[in-house]
DNA sequence: ATAGAGACCTGTGTGC
DNA sequence: TGCACACAGGTCTCTA
């Protein structure tokens, strides 16, 4: 589901509820998500306060008072709702948190925040996890070490990127897809960026970097839009496709603005191209792109 | 080391 | 209507 924009749309909605918050009470529906839960995950997690919530990449990461922190990741169908209170009565019965019994089959972790109310993870595919982990392994933990630079902020550079790309004969699609390298972006993004750069998704990553190591225009070109797309899907909240809303149960409106993503057969917007949106298949993936501008 | 395929899961849309 | 199949915001693991 989510890829950073995503991802950071929900930490804002979760923070103002969560932060502070005290887990008075946890209910773990079933045994796994993508991993079992951890043997002492309801333990561990009742009594804490939420300190802090942060994001990595596509990681939500809560700090907790004791310095344990819960990893979460969304993996492609996460979700989190928030469910306050009803501030003109003591407390809303159980009946009207769930009107739609669907919904309810794949809520799979509820964190009780006392009178802050409550939220619900739900993840249909369950390719999602939750796993606790001390505030002191998070930065060599195997699931974040790896993770490269993050297209926000001033951190993504075309000087650092450049030994990154350089000798590598894999698709641009696929090298932008690399968590290790930049880490955030999924199949929306990298289709979007790709497009807004004039780059083909099929060009080798290496074509970008000169024999001296130092980044070609078209690097510059792509850092500019990968950044660029990242901070204007923020801005817009995200995008929702199937089944992707905000913490309030709003909906993103980045995908209003998709140029290429199942976009198959529409003309190009950039001004001057009449090329036609394709769509083809990249490591098991679709990528869409414009043949005709995006070389 | 690096590139690609398969695996994990459920839901939805399409065509017959 | 039922059924088979393709496909979906991710990423880990295995194979060449």
């Amino acid at each position: 589901m989510p890829e950073l924009p995503e991802v950071e749309t929900v930490r804002r909605g979760l923070a103002p509820v969560l932060e502070g918050a005290l887990v008075t009470r946890v209910e773990q529906r079933r045994p796994d998500l993508r991993f079992p839960f951890p043997a002492d995950f309801v333990e561990k997690l009742t009594g804490r306060r939420v300190v802090a919530l942060r994001r990595r990449a596509k990681y939500l990461l809560a700090e907790l008072d004791d310095g344990d922190v819960l990893l979460m990741h969304l993996g492609m169908s996460g979700s989190f709702r928030v469910e306050q209170r009803n501030p003109a009565e003591a407390v809303v019965p159980d009946t009207l948190y769930y009107q739609r019994a669907k919904d309810a089959a794949h809520d799979h972790v509820v964190l009780h925040l006392g009178d802050r109310g409550r939220i619900v993870y739900n993840d249909p595919r369950r390719f999602g996890f939750m796993l606790l982990v001390q505030r002191t392994e998070t930065e060599t933990h195997p699931l974040l070490a790896e993770l490269g630079v993050e297209p926000t902020g001033n951190e993504l550079a075309a000087d650092a990127l450049a030994g990154r790309f350089a000798g590598r004969v894999a698709p641009l699609k696929a090298v932008l897809l690399d968590q290790s390298v930049i880490a955030g972006l999924g199949n929306i993004y990298v289709c979007e960026a790709l497009w807004r750069a004039g780059l083909s998704p099929r060009r080798a990553a290496g074509t970008l970097v000169r024999r001296g190591g130092q980044p070609t225009a078209r690097l510059g070109r792509l850092v500019d839009a990968v950044r660029a797309v990242i901070a204007d899907a923020i801005a817009a909240g995200g995008s929702s496709l199937r089944d992707y809303v905000q913490a309030d149960g709003a909906l993103g409106r980045f995908q209003h603005r998709f140029a290429v993503y199942d976009r198959e057969g529409s003309v190009c917007a950039k001004p001057g191209c009449d090329g036609t949106i394709r769509r083809i298949v990249q490591s098991g993936r679709s990528t869409f792109f414009c043949a005709r501008c995006q070389r």
